[in-house]
RNA sequence: GGCGGGUUGCCCGAGUGGCCAAUGGGAGCGGACUGUAAAUCCGUCGGCUUAGCCUACGAAGGUUCGAAUCCUUCACCCGCCA
């Protein structure tokens, strides 16, 4: 068996962990039970979540058993964020997103029958246990052991106690809920492990001490680092906001250009965290990239490896072949009705019917402007490319002899956002 | 429960009756330079049927020719006291 811990230290992604050397031998001595959570805040996971699936997969790889919990119950009640409040959303949406993040992990988790000697995942749902619990149960067989002075000294109810926004006891009681889910998954299944953002760590640990309380075992901790980005901006963020797994929200095509887009620097330190080559594939990307950084080779990697992971290999050639003929030196119109249609839609694009809407409409319509101002706008700052040419005229429909094989016009917004419009009826 | 302070655009933060769609900074967006990088510089940055109009300064009312600015009530936050 591999010296699973090693793997992730030399990959960087060891934040923090409880007992190493204990967490270590654990871990050789024979497979375990591990878990992470996601909670279900938003209709899809992003690529901020991408990191702890590097984790389990590593894990899983070393023989271990994924577990794999989505917060159904914490869902409802919300992990307090350092800065506000969050907006409580209903049960029903909850439950929907519920559905929707458990099918979007399976794919990261190979099941056993494709690879022999891999742990079949676990799929469960923290409401399964929280939701029958009464407030009597709760306050008496799980707060009592929960010492205020420790709970308030969590980095998590710190940073809220100390700003404006405070903290709502509801907030405030959701690491005794996450406590609970490890004493859970550790009776049910034997869990003596759990992984997480390093901002979790807080989460972590109170598992931990109540596991120890109530069942006299010692569990484990793991956390990954914060992925960050030289600017010091949010790492995930890309034009028009959160880059999404699901492919309805954030397109294959966008997801490759996101990471082909990284920084020089970003890209070199995210490679070891997110690639599964081998350590001296790595480290000769990285050396390539100090070398000859307009080749992007860490970007191309990254762009490549996650998209193949995220997306499957279909997604990932087509991905890269719109990039190729959007970004390529050809002509446009050299480059053939199918090529180009099949770039476009990768890219986005809108169908218009009748009359040809203005170049601004048109700029709203396939969401390269969020409004008409900001189309119009853009027109005149000199930013908006109809075929490749700069546009002048917000208000002019684009000339008849625009439409290119296929019945497209490639409309581009700045340097890398394009957008396709096909004239035809509505499909 | 009492007293005091606060709630402004994506974020921070000015603004105490007209010159306020609201100073400044950051983020975002566009341009130049590049490598579909970074840094830098310049521009832009609520919406619309764009010389104009509409919506906005926690919420709802009110005073006034006119309110982000004054008054009342409500909600929330912070601090001190009980």
């Amino acid at each position: 068996m591999t010296d699973v811990i090693s793997e992730l230290h030399r990959r960087g992604l060891i934040a923090q962990s409880t007992d190493e050397d204990a967490l270590r031998a654990h871990l050789a001595a024979a497979p375990v039970a591990f878990y992470a959570g996601f909670d279900p805040t938003a209709p899809s996971l992003h690529v901020g979540h991408l990191l702890q699936f590097m984790v389990l997969r590593a894990l899983q790889r070393a023989g271990h058993r994924p577990v794999v919990l989505v917060g159904g119950a914490t869902g409802l009640i919300g992990d307090p964020r350092p800065t506000a409040e969050r907006q409580l959303n209903d049960r029903r949406t909850v439950a929907g997103w519920v559905d929707s993040i458990r099918s979007q992990v399976a794919p990261f988790l190979e099941v056993p029958a494709a690879e022999e000697g891999l742990a079949a995942p676990v799929y469960v749902d923290n409401l399964e246990w929280t939701a029958p619990l009464s407030a009597i149960d709760f306050l008496r067989d799980i707060g009592k052991h929960f010492r205020v002075g420790r709970m308030l000294a969590k980095e998590a109810v710190a940073a809220r106690l100390n700003s404006e926004a405070g903290i709502s006891y509801t907030e405030f009681s959701y690491q005794i809920l996450q406590a609970n889910d490890y004493r859970e998954l550790f009776r049910r299944h034997g869990v003596t492990l759990q992984t997480g953002g390093s901002d979790q760590w807080g989460n972590l640990t109170a598992g931990i001490d109540l596991v120890r309380r109530t069942e006299g075992a010692t569990v484990h901790a793991l956390s990954t680092p914060l992925v960050t980005k030289s600017d010091g901006t949010k790492f995930g963020k890309s034009e028009g906001g959160a880059v999404w797994l699901d492919p309805t929200l954030t397109s294959p095509y966008a997801f490759f250009q996101f990471w082909l887009n990284a920084e020089d620097a970003d890209a070199r330190a995210w490679l070891p965290l997110y690639s599964e080559r081998p350590a001296e594939d790595v480290a000769a990307l990285v050396a390539e990239s100090l070398e000859r950084p307009a080749a992007r080779a860490v970007q191309r990697a990254l762009a490549e490896e996650l998209t193949l992971l995220v997306h499957g290999p279909d997604e990932l050639r087509q991905a890269e072949a719109a990039g190729r003929a959007l970004f390529g030196r050809e002509d446009l119109t050299a480059l053939g009705p199918e090529t180009l249609g099949a770039a476009l839609t990768e890219a986005g694009s809108v169908t218009v019917d009748g009359e040809v809407p203005t170049v601004a409409a048109l700029l709203q319509l396939t969401g390269l402007a969020s409004s008409l101002s900001d189309a119009r706008r853009t027109v005149k700052e000199g930013g908006a490319y109809l075929n490749n040419e700069r546009v002048t005229d917000p208000e002019a429909a684009p000339a008849e002899d625009a439409w290119l094989p296929g019945g497209w016009l490639v409309l581009r917004r700045g340097k890398r956002a394009v957008a396709g419009v096909r004239r035809g009826p509505a499909v």
